[in-house]
DNA sequence: AGTTAGCACTGCTGGGCACAGAGTGCTAAT
DNA sequence: ATTAGCACTCTGTGCCCAGCAGTGCTAACT
């Protein structure tokens, strides 16, 4: 039974304290050093002995036999949900990120400003997933037509972004059909996403071909495109790269060199991050993630999906080294999150 | 006189020489294996003498006493203009680099096929800048009204990209005056810059107040905020920070973090970039960016304009070790300017 | 005069070795 | 159940030394 050396109350406090020293100092922790934070109401052979069960359990090793403990993935995966619950920002640090992200008007501005402040946080990747297309609410919908047949599709969010596309359909358009497939759109679809919307047009043409027929088609040609045209490499924004430089676990070239790899292709980072969006925890901590290099062993990401209105979007998150200040960092993720569907809202 | 030691043509060869070994291995290159390049007609000492001339003019120097020599930043300068002339792609790469471009569609799939294809042959950064916005041509405008009184305007370029934006205009308009103002933008400026049209809309307005005077008005109000959007962020596109990782001339932490940070705030990069734009040369060769950061000692940019039609847009380039292969180098960046201007022509 | 062989000199690199320090596991005493 | 004590293990560091690559200089050669 693995978790017997988590069931005794001590034992999770010693293994609490080895997680945060650890975290502090970067280097193998010794059982004389706990003693010391107990107040010496317990000497290092008796941390000693629950370290040895600890070990047993897999939540602990050493790099040698002469060496302190070093926290395992297990080990981390226990501390953060032992303190996910009571995580809080510093006043201080609370300040510093709203004055960071109330400065930003543009989602583009707004978006930088929130991965930099978790970078920054952290000391590891701030990563902004954008919300996929097909969650986009239209609006709005426009188009007109230009001289050599092409049609100019604009849709409308709310909020103001807006999207535009140049579409080359197969068959000509009037400016009059144009306008009324337009119509047809807004009073018919406004506030719905266009996944939906593509959803519902299919399901249409296929029940109800007499009534709209011409619409439904129009609509269908011309609004694909836009909702396909699925920037994969937009949607995500990552910042503070340089400052996985910096941590000692990643200063071997290979192991950095193929994280920074990964991190390129920043699908990868979507899926893990987006895991979150279907999580039952507001705020969701991943640690030790095999998906994304070999090094990935000691990579923890923490992420929460933000939402504008009632609508889930996307999600921000942290990747950075296992060995990171969790309690900042998750609370530092909840806030952002919040702030950043706040403020997209506000535009 | 420092260029004392570069007047000799022998001196010039061998220092063509050293840089070239130099480039292959890494590692400070001796007297003899340079003896061995030139098939034994000279022996190790004479070498020595012509090194010991070439670290006088300040070409060469020694990292320690009994080591071999390693070029400098002159000597890469003198190398790249030496070889700049006759650079040319072996047949392998051409092939390589026209297929890895031929595949992309949108504007956004070739500017990613560029860098990348720039990041792979130099083992260094691929980095594009976009046209300033200013550059960009204006083929047709549109506008229209939205209920709450806000106001879209979609600007459309030669080549189908279009920019779009939604201004809230601080008096009220009707859709006629709209179209009214789209319509004289469309037949007064069709194909200017949105830098010419503004200046020329100012220049009218303080001439011919009487004749144009409410469309003038109308078309600074609503174009300006979209001309000056103007996205710092996405403007360039760099990739390949995994390779930098790999060379070992940056396997120093502290150095390769700050590079890091200097590649992350993009508009430092760009001034350096874009020096090439006025630079008589086709390509430009740049080394030791002092710009960029402490380490920029040994960095080298290599980049060209690129062009649509006959009007320089933006500019392509690579930013590697001063190590770098500047004959692949250089050829790949004049190839891969030429393929971008004429790709981004066809869409 | 330019070139080259020979040789002494320099500074780096890597292996071997001893030593101190940190930390553990175990046993016996409290 | 806790703890003091002790033997044991492993690492990091400093040091020395030999080997090696490469130079600079001088003197001899063409």
């Amino acid at each position: 039974m693995k978790n017997a050396a988590i069931q005794e109350r001590r034992n999770r406090q010693v293994l609490a304290d080895v997680v945060r020293m650890y975290i502090e100092t970067g280097e193998p922790v010794s059982s004389r050093s706990i003693s010391k934070r107990f107040e010496e109401t317990l000497s290092p052979a008796t941390i000693r002995n629950v370290m040895a069960d600890l070990e047993d359990g897999g939540f602990l090793y050493q790099p040698h036999t002469s060496a302190g403990r070093v926290p395992t993935a297990a080990a981390y995966r226990f501390f953060a949900q032992e303190i996910a619950a009571q995580a809080t920002l510093s006043v201080h640090d609370r300040d510093w990120i709203r004055g960071q992200m109330s400065s930003a008007k543009t989602t583009e501005e707004i978006t930088e400003r929130a991965g930099h402040v978790l970078a920054e946080v952290s000391n590891g990747l701030g990563i902004i997933v954008a919300p996929p297309l097909r969650r986009i609410v239209l609006e709005h919908a426009r188009m007109w037509l230009l001289p050599d047949g092409r049609v100019v599709v604009v849709l409308l969010s709310p909020g103001g972004t807006s999207r535009d596309k140049i579409v080359k359909p197969n068959r000509s358009f009037t400016q009059a059909e144009l306008d009324a497939t337009a119509d047809f759109l807004n009073r018919q679809y406004s506030g719905w996403t266009l996944e939906a919307i593509r959803e519902d047009l299919l399901l249409k043409l296929a029940t109800e071909r007499e009534r709209y027929e011409g619409l439904i088609q129009s609509a269908l040609t011309l609004c694909d495109p836009v909702a396909l045209e699925d920037g994969p490499v937009r949607e995500v924004y990552v910042e503070g790269t340089a400052q996985i430089v910096g941590a000692p676990e990643f200063s071997s070239q290979a192991h950095l060199k193929e994280l920074l790899e990964a991190i390129e292709e920043k699908h990868r980072l979507v899926s893990v991050l987006n895991a979150c969006i279907d999580a039952p925890e507001p705020v969701l901590v991943q640690i030790g993630i095999k998906e994304m290099s070999q090094a990935g062993e000691n990579l923890a990401m923490i992420s929460a999906p933000y939402t504008r209105g009632d609508l889930a979007q996307g999600s921000v998150g942290i990747l950075g080294p296992t060995r990171m200040q969790y309690e900042r960092a998750i609370s530092a993720v909840a806030y952002v999150a919040e702030l950043f569907g706040e403020a997209l809202g506000k535009i």
